[in-house]
DNA sequence: CGCCGACTTGACATTAATCAAATGTAGTGG
DNA sequence: CCACTACATTTGATTAATGTCAAGTCGGCG
């Protein structure tokens, strides 16, 4: 976790340092919220177990997904601006976070120009994260977006050690189509379709990966449309 | 302009150091590039005057663009994660930046708390612009964003200084589309639209918005369609 | 077993894209 | 000043993609 996380490469004394902040650890079980729109904000968190969903709702009440964030994800970098959170974080399954005090953290940005700077790249990457997220919204058809998203999960479990071919959604068709501006009956339908085409293996929420560099092909528009 | 950009709230003597570390200029012609996707990262840039577009290309070719700025805003944070920028950044007319050092400004934030402070402030702004950029495309209409649009422009202009209701359009209709998700079959048909219900007024690219709070509506999707 | 919510599937409607053409605008050179 | 070109925009007709509405089906749980 530390590797995906705040720390990286910090000497251990620092090591030790921001250990002493990041004390507090939180659960928070599924369908629960880690913090609301418009909270006051005073922490960071860090996903130590479990994966959840941001989520705004617009004056018309309705809802859009930002993001999914899994196990050594940040969660809140959005609320620094005004010091109130823009979205709400819910639990998608069982999770447990580590409370990041962003105050103190602060206090030690003056005397670790390391982690200040692994901090700004976390933020950086924030940002392009988004706009990749826009390309996909504005550009890209709906069969792109689903595989997108899809290569998308399966490389950040690779990136944790897990099978980049086998996992499990975590989330609802409904939430897979807020994150991608479809209906869920888009989702439906495109999973079957490229089950039907053997890209993929759907059961329930439990998905397998059959052919990544055709999905890959497709998310990327490389590919004449079925 | 300090104002809007990085000091805000700066003693005499931060504000002189940081004045130190700005110090080149650079002027950037209508339709030239600030910098390109891939190009490495050195510097950020302070918009001084004009007005600037940022875009993507994905795998396919295709263009998206991610985000207009103007005076007193700030490009570039979205190259810091990997020291390479992730985006081609063109002026929309003759313009002028402020070049950062970001190595140099790094330095200062040790012992500039209140610098870091802001600028922490700024990317987190950056992350929930695009947030709602994000709500933009995935659920709002085409007649809705294009509303939503007009009347976030209209609040930067206010914010300047200038009418929030009459301001001309630095970029073309297809930026605009391309911004929105929209074609500029679209735009062009929606302007037009908003004309003849007396929403505005469009000429060229002068506009006059008549009836703001309808328009929020609209944007808010708090309107009956018509 | 039976209910409930999540998901799937089909029929149809709607939005915005595409294709095509016309119009307007700015800039250039005679 | 005007004709001419290149490009941006507008407008219309049609199509394709995705949304909406309406039944179903599946799976888990009391």
């Amino acid at each position: 976790m530390h590797q995906l996380c705040l720390p990286m490469g910090l000497g251990e004394n620092d090591m030790d340092k921001l250990d002493q902040i990041i004390g507090r650890r939180r659960k928070v079980p599924r369908d629960s919220y880690l913090y609301r729109m418009d909270d006051v904000f005073t922490n960071l968190y860090a996903v130590r177990v479990g994966h959840f969903k941001t989520c705004q709702i617009n004056a018309g009440g309705e809802q859009q997904i930002t993001g999914f964030q899994m196990a050594g994800e940040l969660l809140g970098m959005d609320a620094i601006s005004t010091d109130h959170h823009h979205c709400d974080a819910i639990a998608l399954e069982d999770s447990e976070v580590c409370e990041i005090p962003f105050a103190r953290l602060e206090e030690l940005f003056g005397t670790m120009p390391t982690l200040l700077r692994h901090f700004h790249r976390m933020m950086s990457q924030e940002i392009t994260r988004e706009q990749s997220a826009m390309l996909l919204l504005g550009n890209m058809r709906a069969e792109q977006r689903l595989a997108a998203f899809l290569v998308n999960l399966a490389s950040r479990y690779v990136a944790r050690g897990y099978s980049s071919t086998n996992f499990q959604l975590r989330m609802s068709r409904e939430d897979i189509g807020s994150y991608l501006g479809l209906t869920i009956e888009s989702i439906s339908r495109l999973l079957s379709k490229f089950k039907k085409q053997g890209l993929l293996g759907v059961s329930n929420r439990e998905i397998e990966l059959l052919d990544i560099t055709a999905l890959k092909a497709m998310a990327a528009g490389t590919e004449a449309c079925s």
